[in-house]
DNA sequence: CAGTGGTCTAGACCACCGA
DNA sequence: CGGTGGTCTAGACCACTGG
């Protein structure tokens, strides 16, 4: 009707946050029903339905089906923590990235080793180790082994060109990843390369990447305490 | 028509998924219209729409207007780090959660945190320290900053029965909030209560909470490395 | 049982893009 | 201009919840 800029489910969604967010509606409160907001609103079930389905995967209210919806616990923040190919990252700052290539080898792998891959022990694994640099100062040690059979070329990159997290992305398409990230102290070999001290507290993610039935990669990520932290935001 | 069991806007996602996944459809390469999908589903077109939306706001796709829909550039992997009311999570766990307060007062802000709380230089602001214990082991030190037009009555809560998080939670409606994680060693005080070693490195966070106006709360929460991580996950 | 949300349809108008 | 996606409607049937 009304030459209204915002979407009407926009508008439904700006009420309730709004509502929610001044502490009008707490926690537990019930949320007007559909069919109020049909009426409220003047607008149809639909386009209600879906401001509701959208605040409920925002996490911002919980529906149930024959019960109702209602103003989630907000006992959590919830927010996207973004994990990028690190050449992109740095080249997105202006800086310069590099990489040093330390190893990048066929290996039998190791008991443990090759139960995270699935795979016998003693089956061939690509072995890989290289030190990141952005304008050349050491960011991250990042020593990965990857499954031949998600990626049978990955030896043949060069990759002070191509980053592995972009070959394995380019060639292993992504269907599941999970990761840690401890603080950590770094070993004699990674100190040493990483041009620090042995005491200097470390970042240290562990990630692991699925792509459709095999486990692609197992890697851990080393970043100096000192010299990166992550970062993330949240907006309701 | 038929008794399937998942909804076709689910099935039309599992679809375009399977695609992506199997590296059949490549990022850049166009998914077919919403026309197109109509047809060969035989489903309605706001069904379909619904399948690409969603599919478009987990990433894995990008729609234009007027241009078309298109397989996203992979280049991130982006997942939910979820950072929760440490009572709560350690109570999930099956454990104890108790906490010792070494701190409850009111201060004069010095100038770097008046400015973080957009307040005048010597304003008053609460400042609690505490230590979050699971079965009795010390796992957060936590040191916070509330301002008091936030939450006025913080102080007056019993923080061993509610948490600095929850009662915020509770009285100052989140709207924003914003972190940073990062390795360092301890201080040596956090040492002393948290009873590790000034050489163990640990996680340090850096949480910002906005409450409608407010910047509500400052805090620094640090973790001994070796009792606890971050841990994430991401499902394409 | 009445009320809720979950899903779906068959249309519609519009803004935008690219040829 | 035709094709695309963005939004919206006015119905519909169903499964589930609660009293």
């Amino acid at each position: 009707m009304a030459k209204s800029e915002l979407p009407a489910y926009e508008q439904v969604k700006a009420f309730i946050k709004q509502r929610i967010g001044s502490g009008q509606w707490r926690p537990g409160d019930p949320v007007p029903s559909e069919a109020a907001l049909m009426q409220q609103f003047g607008i149809s079930r639909m386009t209600v339905n879906r401001a509701l389905r959208e605040l409920a995967g925002e996490g911002l209210v919980t529906r149930v089906q024959g019960s109702g919806t209602r103003v989630a616990q907000l006992h959590r923040i919830s927010s996207k923590l973004t994990i990028r190919d690190i050449h992109e990252e740095v080249a997105e700052r202006g800086h310069v990235h590099t990489a040093r290539v330390l190893l990048a080898v066929r290996e039998k792998a190791a008991a443990g080793l090759a139960d995270s891959f699935g795979l016998r022990t003693g089956a061939v694994v690509f072995h890989s180790v290289l030190i990141h640099m952005e304008n050349g100062v050491a960011i991250q040690y990042e020593d990965r082994y990857v499954n031949p059979a998600a990626a049978p070329a990955y030896l043949e990159t060069d990759f002070t060109q191509t980053s592995p997290t972009l070959h394995l992305l380019r060639h292993a398409p992504l269907t599941e990843a999970s990761y840690s990230i401890e603080a950590c102290l770094p070993t004699l070999e990674e100190a040493r390369e990483l041009g620090i001290k042995r005491g200097e507290p470390c970042l240290a993610m562990m990630r692991r990447t699925v792509s459709g039935a095999h486990v692609a990669s197992v890697a851990r990520l080393v970043y100096p305490g000192t010299r990166y932290s992550f970062a993330g935001q949240f907006q309701a």
